[in-house]
DNA sequence: GACGAACGCCAC
DNA sequence: AAACGTGGCGTTCGTC
């Protein structure tokens, strides 16, 4: 049974579906302030919610201290569709573009004025009609799936997509915990008393001064690349640039302060007092996660910079009294990703009950860990030098079965195809210019600069899709594993989000799940068990694990990587 | 003054 | 940890 939403008249229009996407029943008119109590009227483990857009109609229901089980996010799932190697012979990949393949419009977090919030028609009126029809949309996406050469992989990808947005939605609503008094004090120990903004800080002035004078440059501004490259160059340092790794290989009395130096100005520019009051509130973090949002189907985060919070900062993120956060994150997940879509069972049993690093040391491939890792990553990020680029045929050697596959992603790439994820997302491939740049080259005009360069390009995109592979199924299992979560949390909690355990933080192998004390450790269980479930969920019986490391904790920064 | 490229660092 | 994938974001600096 399907619910399908839609804003017209003024109003809200409920569709009833049945599954085979026929009419179910008589539609329902509501009002928008209604819509809350309608979703709770109608959920139910049987229902699915079908949206144009979750973030447009699931944050009144959270607000209202509601929820949903289950929902099809249209707008997510046409992107996949339309773009799916195999549902490209749909009319819905081939339909013109709409509003739906629009960015999503700004959805602008505006806080109300006390008069405002009395005020119900300021948000009734504001919400504009939808210009597609969501039930026509809703059939032709079930028509390409159904129609499509892998209807049970692209059902299973939608389904774990939207799921995301419910998750996406419920993270940014809950908010992660933030204590704004213990990330104070780490900027006051570290750079000095609170400065306004485009003031120094006392540390940094300090510090300035030091990098100042052992360049003999009183004048220098440390905040300026150019000046900082000039000024070492003037004191005979050999650099090109005043990147972190290449002053780290110089001895001169400058680099520790200057290294330090920056440091600092890294803290107070991304993550200081600006960042404080612009992303915390009540003693929450509310970062926006994009689902999808990243080309391999990775989520990104819009505002606060959520995907990068530093480690130095995590002390920050403490659970609330009685309660505790729980870390987890999947060992090894893109390489174990690898050696199951590839079917490579040396590969998975190198992981299998350890380490996947130290079992590729034990298999005789390469001698220590650090090979191992560096050789993994070079293998599916395409390093060509350096030690990545000299270990990697040591790989080819031991796993041939799933070097081959990031081998033939690579290939496809060079030759502008596109490449799929194990459920069918598909990469997009190289505009219009870069296939005219090669069919150029090759003819009588070309020249061997010109070839030089197209070549070049070429494996740049192989190098792309080689990854696009293993990084996409691997945001796969993660959607697999915190939708499962998310059901095994809903289903011994079904009240609101927040009264009970729930997830508050996310970052591509990681997520962090704010529970009470009482039920941490039943948690951490499920967690596990969730990552158990995205293993079948994708790669069915293949003998791969996914190990995670799981800790409950009290501050974010007291888990272990 | 607005805008965007370049730079550099953070995360996975 | 160089190069070898995916991103966000703040600052500086040049151009219009």
């Amino acid at each position: 049974m399907h619910l399908v939403l839609r804003r017209v008249d003024g109003g809200v229009l409920a569709t009833p579906l049945t599954d085979a996407g026929t009419a179910g029943g008589e539609p329902i008119r509501l009002d928008e302030p209604g819509l809350p109590a309608f979703v709770a009227a109608h959920d139910a483990p049987g229902v699915r919610w079908v949206w144009d857009d979750t973030a447009r109609w699931y944050p009144a229901v959270l607000a209202a201290g509601g929820r949903v089980g289950r929902c099809v996010d249209l707008r997510l799932c046409r992107r996949i569709l339309r773009a799916a190697l195999a549902a490209r012979g749909s009319a819905l990949a081939a339909a013109p573009a709409d509003a739906l393949d629009a960015p999503v419009a700004e959805v602008r977090v505006v806080r109300p004025t006390q008069a405002q919030l009395f005020d119900d028609a300021l948000f009734t009126a504001s919400v504009p009609d939808d210009d597609v029809d969501p039930v026509a949309e809703f059939r032709e996406q079930l028509a390409a799936v159904a129609g499509s050469t892998a209807p049970g992989a692209l059902r299973l990808l939608t389904t774990a997509e939207s799921a995301g947005a419910l998750v996406a939605a419920e993270m940014l609503h809950a908010g992660l915990p933030w204590r704004a008094d213990v990330h104070e004090r780490l900027l006051e120990e570290t750079l000095g008393p609170r400065v306004p903004y485009g003031v120094r800080p006392r540390r940094l002035e300090e510090i300035a001064a030091v990098v100042r004078e052992r360049l003999d440059d009183p004048t220098l501004n440390p905040d300026s690349p150019a000046d900082v490259l000039r000024s070492l160059r003037r004191a005979g340092l050999m650099v090109t640039s005043t990147r972190k790794w290449e002053l780290q290989e110089i001895e001169h009395p400058v680099i520790e302060p200057l290294l330090e130096y920056k440091r600092l100005a890294r803290l107070l520019t991304a993550n200081g007092w600006t960042w404080l009051d612009d992303w915390v509130r009540d003693g929450r973090f509310h970062p926006k996660y994009v689902v999808g949002g990243v080309v391999t189907g990775r989520w990104a985060a819009d505002g606060g910079g959520a995907m990068q919070l530093p480690k130095g900062i995590r002390g920050a993120v403490v659970a609330d009294p009685g309660w505790k956060l729980v870390v987890a994150d999947a060992a090894q997940l893109e390489p174990r990703v690898l050696a199951a879509m590839a079917g490579d069972r040396a590969m998975a049993a190198a992981g299998d009950g350890r380490d996947l690093y130290d079992g590729v040391v034990a298999s005789g491939a390469v001698e220590t860990r650090q090979q191992a890792k560096v050789a993994m990553l070079g293998a599916m990020y395409g390093a060509t030098q350096g030690e990545g680029g000299r270990l990697v045929p040591r790989l080819v050697r031991a796993f041939p079965r799933a070097l081959d596959l990031v081998e033939r992603a690579a290939r496809a790439g060079e030759r502008g195809e596109p490449v799929t994820t194990l459920l069918g997302r598909t990469s997009p491939v190289p505009e219009a210019s870069w296939f005219e740049a090669r069919n150029q080259a090759y003819t009588v005009e070309g020249t061997p600069a010109m070839q030089r360069a197209v070549e070049s390009r070429a494996r740049s995109w192989g190098r792309f899709t080689r990854n696009f592979v293993v990084q996409g199924t691997a945001a796969e299992w993660a959607l697999a594993w915190m939708g499962s979560l998310r059901s095994r949390l809903t289903a011994r909690f079904p009240g609101a989000v927040t009264d009970g355990p729930h997830l508050v933080f996310f970052v591509h192998d990681e997520i962090v799940v704010h529970a009470p004390e009482e039920h941490a450790e039943w948690v951490a269980t499920q967690i596990r068990e969730a990552a158990v479930d995205a293993g079948r969920l994708l790669f069915q019986e293949f003998p791969v694990t996914f190990p995670l490391s799981v800790a409950v904790a009290g501050a974010y920064s007291e888990a272990k990587d």
